[in-house]
DNA sequence: AGCTTATTCAACCATTTGGTTGACGATCGT
DNA sequence: ACGATCGTCAACCAAATGGTTGAATAAGCT
């Protein structure tokens, strides 16, 4: 459990891979789809993909020649839990959501790249 | 604040980090203290207080010769409000928390280490 | 004043990370 | 059968990370 919260945090520290997993929030995509809004090669891409499925916050599914990628939110739930603990969700309310949304926009285009 | 969730995530992403901060949970500590249960350096263990500290997790006062560490899990925020969009919040009730308690155990002496 | 305790600094080291390029295997469309 | 597209592999690179040791600074104790 300690070694997937390590590498569940270490993945979402990268804004690229925080950028494509808020690009599959809004639908599942091919990885060519997913490295259309980054100027990085798609090497890069695939890499980062690659480890955001290693610790299961997207599973895959060939179909033809394209591999389609899902989000799976539940693989967060480790270090939701975790961080419950230091007492930060109890008082999330949908105001810091809304807030969020507009400040830090989740669009696939928003990135720092 | 995509720095920030950088930052904070990538201080989360470490088991000796996140046993610090879970001993603060319990008190505020000297890093002296904080260095007792693990086997590395005084040095090292320094050095991960001080990126705990650069992202705001945690705040020094200095009293005498001993540095005064205190937990501020107000700096979670930016991350559990970006982790909530991904809907792993709204469902988390009590009974994941108290499971965890169990398995995960949050006590200083349960690190890796 | 002199020893001890608390913490940091500086220099160094091995490993990991995030990126590149070029070639390659598979699959699709025509 | 052929060319284009999808994705990965291998080799390489620079920079960041997590650790070490030895010395330095600063404050407390007797």
């Amino acid at each position: 459990m300690t070694l997937s919260l390590d590498t569940i945090f270490s993945a979402l520290s990268d804004p690229t891979r925080r950028t494509i997993l808020a690009m599959l929030l809004e639908d599942d995509m091919a990885i060519t789809d997913l490295a259309l809004p980054f100027t990085m090669s798609l090497t890069a891409i695939s890499k980062h993909i690659t480890i955001l499925v290693r610790v299961g916050l997207i599973s895959q599914e060939k179909r033809g020649r394209v591999k389609w990628c899902k989000l799976e939110p539940d693989a967060l739930r480790d270090a939701s839990v975790w961080m419950f603990a230091f007492g930060q969700f109890d008082p999330l309310h949908l105001d810091d959501f809304e807030r969020f949304l507009e400040q830090e926009n989740l669009a696939p285009n928003s990135n720092t790249d």
